[in-house]
DNA sequence: AGTAACCTACCTATCGATAGGTAATTTATA
DNA sequence: TATAAATTACCTATCGATAGGTAGGTTACT
């Protein structure tokens, strides 16, 4: 791995865990053993490391789900598996969404930062809608914006109270 | 208003707009007309302020909401309330909740902050048990957290996309 | 006189960012 | 093929700004 890649990773674990604050230059350097000035090198400006971040984790997120379309055909509930893929990253990572953290901090963002989550939370409604079409639900765009709405709210309970079984709870059908 | 509770409402609004990083002593005293060595006259520590915050913030808003049962006993729909309370929130206020926001950097906050967010959290589940018990509902505890977890969740998706029509898609029970 | 609510004047730590330099590698040219 | 030029990936040193916090003095009200 990079040490533009390593700088990307150190970056977005923090900033799951606390915001685009939480990291600073120095502290990503010192942890991929190089100098803060050489990450300026990478990323001329903090702001186009937060892009930069924004923009890898939603290509990773997207690709990491497949297409609805093709998931149905293989017999899979695309809802389920958008739903496991919050799941994993609330109890593996244990740690929020990147994007979902960062949009909640929309109006405090550099503007390139804010349209990555923008792009972020655009693609998501989108990739939602064709599944619950899929689906047959009646109101696919409706689902599409329930769905995203419950499973980040959900998420950021169960990290601020600790307790997975909210997610759990919220997650479940019947 | 006294110093002490202009300093509160300042570092509310820069909160709901940025989260616990986004508010520091020099700004908020300069924004009250006081010097920033005199907040921590009211403050001792930003911790301090940030847990005072969240605890007021609680309050006010049970407050707000008044008790379920008594919605119910005059004929309100308590949960319609309560997304009423969420929707003048991002529509009037053009800002997150303060502890939806402060929820999702749980990890990186004080310990007696992040207490004070919990204890929202734990109150507002337990206000929307007995509200969803009110509304005959077959399981209260789960459409509890549902409830609030799609309306946290909404709120921020509207905020990040600059569009309260998510929000009231998201809302909408048909 | 006593206390509450400020003030001035600092401190240390850290922030993002910049200037200027270096060794190693790659690319382009004669 | 040999050499010159450019690029990559870092470095040291430092900048001005800002962060939270403290000591001790002043003002105003009761």
């Amino acid at each position: 791995m990079s040490k533009k890649e390593e700088l990307l990773k150190a970056a977005q674990d923090k900033v799951r865990l606390g915001g685009y604050s939480n990291f600073s230059f120095r502290e990503l350097a010192s942890e991929v053993g190089i100098k803060s000035a050489s990450v300026h090198y990478h990323f001329p400006t903090k702001a186009d490391l937060g892009a930069e971040l924004a923009h890898h984790y939603t290509n990773s997120f997207l690709a990491a789900l497949g297409e609805p379309d093709e998931l149905k055909a293989s017999g899979k509930n695309p809802i389920e598996v958008y739903t496991q893929l919050f799941r994993g990253a609330l109890v593996t990572d244990k740690k929020m969404c990147l994007c979902g953290l960062l949009g909640a901090e929309s109006d405090s963002l550099p503007d390139k930062v804010r349209l990555e989550v923008q792009r972020f939370f655009n693609h998501n409604l989108q990739w939602l809608k064709a599944a619950h079409l899929a689906n047959d639900e009646p109101n696919p765009a409706q689902a599409a914006i329930k769905t995203v709405s419950l499973l980040e709210g959900a998420m950021m309970i169960s990290k601020t109270l600790d307790d997975n079984s909210y997610f759990e709870l919220a997650t479940q059908t019947v």
